[in-house]
DNA sequence: CCAATAGTGTCTATCAGACATTATCTA
DNA sequence: TAGATAATGTCTGATAGACACTATTGG
């Protein structure tokens, strides 16, 4: 006779740069157990619906935030018997990525989903083990700014190389050279030039897009961490 | 009212060098669907006896080799309507590496398992997805192959340089400079000199053991592929 | 000695780090 | 012009590639 089996949940840990900051999306849990948590967009796997893992991703994210992320890439699965009340577990886990301004309409029209800055997220307590999950996936998009850049897709469609700089050195964690971080990118070719300019203060910057290849573009060396 | 839940198994693609190959383990299902196909070591997750999803990956691996693979490492996790003819299913996939001896007595005993040249492995129909699995597997442990030693886990416990860099590229598929190869290794540090030599023709070759540092260490520069 | 394999010396090429310098905008 | 930010010039240092060389065994 089968035993029971495990309940299996998709979670996403979406990310965002704002305000010079990274930000995580945060959900209020309106059901039991752990409810009134924050926790993690995701939830359950609907066999009925759901074509594969990575539509139950895009589902749940589509709830909250009304679109698609501009990067969704699979981090790691947990699954215990210990890390949700009701059970054996398992939770599939995504890193996401996306423009702030690409959803904040959306976000803002609810009061059960708020962006909370990764600095602060280790002082709250989230249900499950989501706080967990945020420092995986946190770990995870810091190396892929050591050899990648990869975390160009949490920016605006168009953006400047100071503004993916500084995302990047907040990810690693201490500041880098421009003139290293500027040669890498150009030699591969990672980026295209607008033709646009943003005028704040100072020299106009040129604005550029993330080509297709820049998904997947990994580095020979990495940056020094 | 819940839907049905997904069927959930863990599979791992354990890996070998042997015969200057590199080989996987597969074995010989004995239950429908799918009954008699070759496919990866692997189960369905046993609630009851399973603390976690790794536990079940070293039960199952232990079923069929014996011991704990000295090596394991969650690979990928893939779920969809379409993969099992039986429905809603997720497979949780580890990557194991483990040396040939220490587990081949148990292996030869019994009929339903069996090593295969990686070669080989495309020309076979496995069950279910496990073909793209295997692949999957591989191009990771290629990956790890340009920036740590990892592989060196599916080796004896004592092993020469010699055969880590072969290891290396047969993963690779082309040659490595050996004064490369064998300067980042002293370098970082990653080796222990047990002292022993292995006699066969020529020199006799330095036998070394792997410290616990080399199961993470990642170099700053990848070899070139 | 030769064949075979292990292990080293050393030069070059590439690319990240450092940091000074120049460029282009607004007030 | 001064202040601010963008972008470049250029030197140094670290490390992988190339490849010749030396070392140590058995026969």
């Amino acid at each position: 006779m089968p035993n029971e089996k495990p309940l299996v949940t998709v979670d996403s840990v979406l990310f965002t740069y704002a305000d010079q900051e990274i930000q995580v999306l945060l959900v209020k849990r309106a059901l039991a157990p752990e409810i009134d948590k924050w926790a993690l967009p995701g939830g359950i796997v609907d066999t009925d619906a759901d074509e594969d893992l990575e539509r139950t991703a895009l589902r749940k994210l589509q709830e909250k935030t009304g679109v698609a992320p501009r990067y969704l890439d699979q981090l790691e699965t947990r699954g215990s018997q210990s890390r949700d009340p009701r059970g054996w577990s398992i939770t599939v886990v995504y890193t996401a990525l996306i423009a702030k301004q690409d959803c904040q309409s959306h976000i803002s029209s609810v009061a059960d989903a708020q962006w909370v800055s990764l600095d602060n997220v280790s002082s709250m307590t989230l249900a499950f083990d989501h706080n967990e999950l945020i420092t995986s996936a946190a770990e995870r998009l810091k190396q892929r700014a050591l050899y990648s850049i990869a975390p160009g897709y949490a920016l605006a469609d168009k953006f400047t190389l100071s503004e993916l700089q500084h995302l990047h050195e907040l990810l690693i964690g201490k500041p880098l050279q421009k003139r290293s971080f500027r040669r890498r990118i150009d030699q591969a070719g990672l980026l295209i030039d607008t033709g646009k300019k943003r005028r704040e203060h100072g020299r106009p910057a040129t604005l550029y897009k993330l080509k297709e290849k820049s998904r997947n573009y990994t580095f020979l060396r990495n940056l020094e961490s």
